[in-house]
DNA sequence: AGATAACTGTCAGCGCGCTTACATAGCAGC
DNA sequence: GCTGCTATGTAAGCGCGCTGACAGTTATCT
């Protein structure tokens, strides 16, 4: 009996784009802020010409909360910038389905796909409304082969996902569930607080939720964590983490 | 640690000795080849300027078998790029040991900390007698901001270890320990074989050595592989690639 | 307010992979 | 040859995490 994969209600995907205030001013408001959020600052500081640049090739994209943002096995449109919500990348449905990341705001997608030429191997689904930042693949192109900052500093912002990938990989491999999980919710604490449904924590980890909530319970009776609803409250992340040794 | 799949090449591989002629040849000649590897040359053709300036900075080294190339712990001083032999990436010591990746010929490393100025995550043995051209870190970074052909080429270099190690993550997963055994011994192979000892990928997987060979004799009774002494022989490539499903 | 969907809590049975241990086989050195 | 090291082969016991199921709780929708 399917209990409740949810694979959005599709199609309901309302794109619309953004307007209010001088367009322009807005624009580079934007562009500055993606300029903080790829990569390494001190690399490559970005000059005036580079963010309007930027921010001429911007679109402002507003999703609605379980919408489909884009789709696995598609060739990528561009590359994506979270700006406001979370955006959760998955791999099969159903029973298989595995959540390989949460990206929220200042995260970046669709880049690698673009630049390899190579399909999309996630779906990205909104866990909340939310706000991302659209630059089309030629437009990005141009930016990479016109503005050196900017190629320099998305050489950093890659390389840094890269680094968290192979964290995540060492992470995994000969560690216990009970290291594992005070891991992730280390790691995807935001203000003191994970703000994701256990099944999704499961699905992160590649597990199935009775486990998690196994040792979820475990954590809360040590006082290292309070269980809410759709969300985990961290009350101890010191002891959190020196669980995930 | 660059993907192993493309540089499965033959031809790449037996592009290792590359003798005679002048220093400034021979230099030139291992920036060409450095160059077919590092990233997608589609994009950004390097010119021979691009290739002289490479030539200039890069160095030879020969590390004996069992020795370490580099530590993990420290700052990275520059950048290796494998020309022959293979090195072994390994995390912790003893039980806990967990080898991250096994880099040969083409594939690039210490590239990604030093973008990040972080120190390196895993230590690097030799498996074999092995020759790495080397580039300090300071002209990795000089190259980068006066070569555009350069930096291009390495963003999708990068990109492409990236498409990689994510595809690792999904590869590990909610599967079970047969199917990322088929993965591994897939993605591994050099010319029909995996010349690695079963406790070097017992730690790739993160399981123990019992288990992994329980699960390769497995195999063989099927006739999909025949176990060697300290290498695996790929009998039936395309049915052990179907159980990594 | 009531209906519905989504999330949490829990349990019993079972199988995979871990652990420990030991025996055998291949390889390099003198 | 013999020695020592490393690799492979295998088995018994055990515990973690999976499976499937169901009850209770909280949010969302109309």
């Amino acid at each position: 009996m399917e209990p409740s994969k949810s694979p959005a209600n599709p199609l309901q995907r309302t794109l619309r784009r953004l307007g209010g205030g001088s367009p322009d001013e807005l624009a580079i408001r934007q562009a500055a802020w993606v300029a903080r959020c790829v990569g390494r600052g001190e690399a490559a500081p970005f000059s005036a010409a580079d963010l309007s640049a930027l921010a001429a090739e911007l679109r402002t994209v507003t999703v609605e909360r379980g919408a489909v943002v884009f789709r696995g096995g598609s060739a990528p449109s561009g590359v994506w910038i979270v700006q406001r919500g979370r955006i959760e990348l998955s791999v099969g449905s159903g029973r298989r389905r595995a959540v390989v990341h949460v990206i929220g705001p200042g995260d970046v997608d669709g880049d690698i796909q673009h630049l390899l030429e190579m399909p999309l191997p996630y779906t990205g689904h909104a866990l909340d409304e939310s706000t991302v930042l659209f630059l089309d693949g030629e437009s990005f192109e141009r930016l990479l082969a016109s503005r050196h900052a900017i190629a320099r500093r998305w050489l950093s912002s890659v390389a840094m996902r890269l680094a968290a990938s192979q964290d995540r990989i060492i992470g995994i491999l000969g560690r216990t569930l009970t290291q594992q999980v005070a891991r992730l919710l280390a790691e995807e604490a935001v203000a003191g607080a994970v703000p994701l449904p256990q099944r999704t924590l499961a699905a992160m980890l590649g597990v199935q939720r009775p486990s998690l909530n196994k040792i979820l319970k475990d954590f809360e009776r040590k006082g290292l964590i309070a269980v809410r609803y759709g969300a985990i409250e961290l009350l101890d992340i010191e002891r959190l983490a020196s669980l995930a040794e």
